[in-house]
RNA sequence: GGAGAGGUGCUCGAGUGGCUAAUGAGGGCAGACUGUAAAUCUGCUGGCUAACGCCUACGGUGGUUCGAAUCCACUCCUCUCCA
């Protein structure tokens, strides 16, 4: 084939929002000689089996892969299918149970419909890594592993750090390195993408490809995304994410409560907007911090639905936080309970209608004052509801509920 | 294999017989202030109950005791040192 940018111009595009590119001197030359041989260079990018629920933070490696895949380059999707049982030590995690076939399956299928929003599907080839990991024995394990050595292994600052706090590190968790760095070898792959926190796993795919006699992988990594608290990572777990699957107005009014500080790079990492713009969006903020940060949440939404889509959660958020507005969402979910003609007590209704998780919960909920029932504060958690009432819940700014009694 | 240390609520971490649903910090939630930002202040943070109160909880099982997170036995798990 032919490529329609040269190396030189692919580089320029390719490098941009990476953290680290190794080594740059290997990058330029696979790039020249994929254009010169009109061979695209296979690009992996791996994934784990367990959370098919995309968001943003997954997007940033996404963008790029897209941008690879734009260029001309092949895209191998690789589901960790098999990595996912041992799972990546890097964080807390302890070792999975492994996934049946059916749950990895249908997890492979909901991960390709999200990363479809991104990526061009035709053109991505999925690979599982049960498919060669499964069958090595014992011998190739061995093998394997022989090509690293535990001071290398500790070399990974996760694990020098569990070691010297004296927590337990499992042997498995060296293979899964070791296990990730192979499925490199098993596609040959040219470039791995990954956040910052996989560098050491990169890394060790380049070595593997050495000692099983291919040339090395360029790694490119990319920055952490921080979720919405600012601090972590965006991860689902820690419930600071902002998810590719989430409804406009709940990805409009995630992003208007991140931190100011985390603008700039979410400009960056997740938009399109040219440097140049950015900047002067960063001088901006200075002003008109809500402004800036209107228009990111915008750009965002507009880029997994549509411009009016995107204008539309914006009205909506500013009724509801607005000073003009009346506070309220445009859609309310209606739930319908039946009570008994005494009634039902509020603190047992804000549990029956799913606002609240239990009565203890909702007992302190009133007495914080947090419970508004059709727009007014009420702080008798015995008030009686009866057949017939339909009445508007709220607790805190944004949990609704209509609730509609009968018999 | 031997010796020692340790396993407490979402997390870290105090607590060595009753006053301990368990100090404190972090996190989270809610209220005030705001731009659903930051900072700050306040309250809450196992379940059931209108409430009194009741139930469940300190790795697991069993025991001592009027009473155990705290003592004993066994057991599982982790770490350190020695081999």
């Amino acid at each position: 084939m032919r490529f329609e940018y040269t190396p030189n111009e692919q580089l320029t595009i390719l490098s941009k929002g990476t953290e680290q590119i190794v080594s740059n001197e290997d990058f330029v030359q696979k790039l020249a000689q994929s254009y010169v041989t009109g061979k695209p260079l296979t690009i992996k990018l791996g994934a784990d089996p367990s959370a098919p629920d995309l968001h943003l933070g997954h997007t940033v490696v996404l963008r790029k892969l897209r941008q690879f895949q734009d260029l001309g380059h092949d895209v191998v999707f690789i589901i960790g299918d098999f990595t996912g049982r041992i799972g990546d030590p890097s964080g807390k995690s302890k070792t999975r149970t492994a996934l049946t076939v059916e749950e990895v399956r249908s997890n492979a299928e909901t991960y390709k419909n999200q990363v479809g929003k991104i990526l061009d599907l035709d053109k991505v080839r999925i690979e599982f890594n049960s498919s060669w990991l499964q069958v090595m024995n014992l011998a190739d394990t061995l093998q394997l592993a022989s090509t690293y050595t535990v001071a290398r292994m500790l070399e990974r600052d996760d694990f020098e750090k569990r070691y010297k706090n004296q927590v337990p590190i499992t042997i498995t968790e060296f293979f899964y390195p070791l296990l990730q760095g192979y499925d490199s070898v098993a596609i040959n792959a040219d470039v791995e993408l990954g956040g910052q926190d996989q560098t050491f796993n990169l890394l060790v795919g380049r070595e593997l490809q050495r000692a099983y006699g291919q040339e090395p992988q360029i790694t490119m990594t990319f920055p952490l995304l921080e979720g919405l608290d600012g601090k972590e990572k965006m991860s689902k777990s820690l419930g600071n994410y902002v998810g590719i699957s989430d409804t406009p107005k709940d990805m409009y009014g995630k992003l208007l409560s991140i931190p100011d500080n985390l603008m700039p790079k979410y400009f960056r990492l997740l938009t399109d907007l040219p440097e140049e713009e950015i900047k002067s969006l960063t001088k901006q903020m200075e002003d008109e911090p809500k402004q800036v940060k209107m228009r990111l949440a915008r750009e965002i939404v507009t880029e997994y639905y549509d411009k009016e889509t995107a204008q539309h959660a914006e009205d909506e958020f500013e009724n509801i936080f607005g000073k003009s507005g009346d506070g309220l969402p445009d859609e309310i979910e209606i739930v319908s309970l039946t009570a008994s003609a005494e009634g039902v007590p509020l603190q047992k209704l804000l549990v029956e209608s799913g606002l609240l998780d239990s009565g203890s919960e909702a007992r302190r909920m009133i007495k914080q004052g947090a419970v508004k029932v059709d727009q007014q504060k009420v702080e008798d958690g015995m008030k009686m509801f009866v057949p017939g009432d339909s009445v508007l819940l709220q607790v805190g700014k944004r949990k609704f509920k209509q609730v509609a009694l009968t018999e």
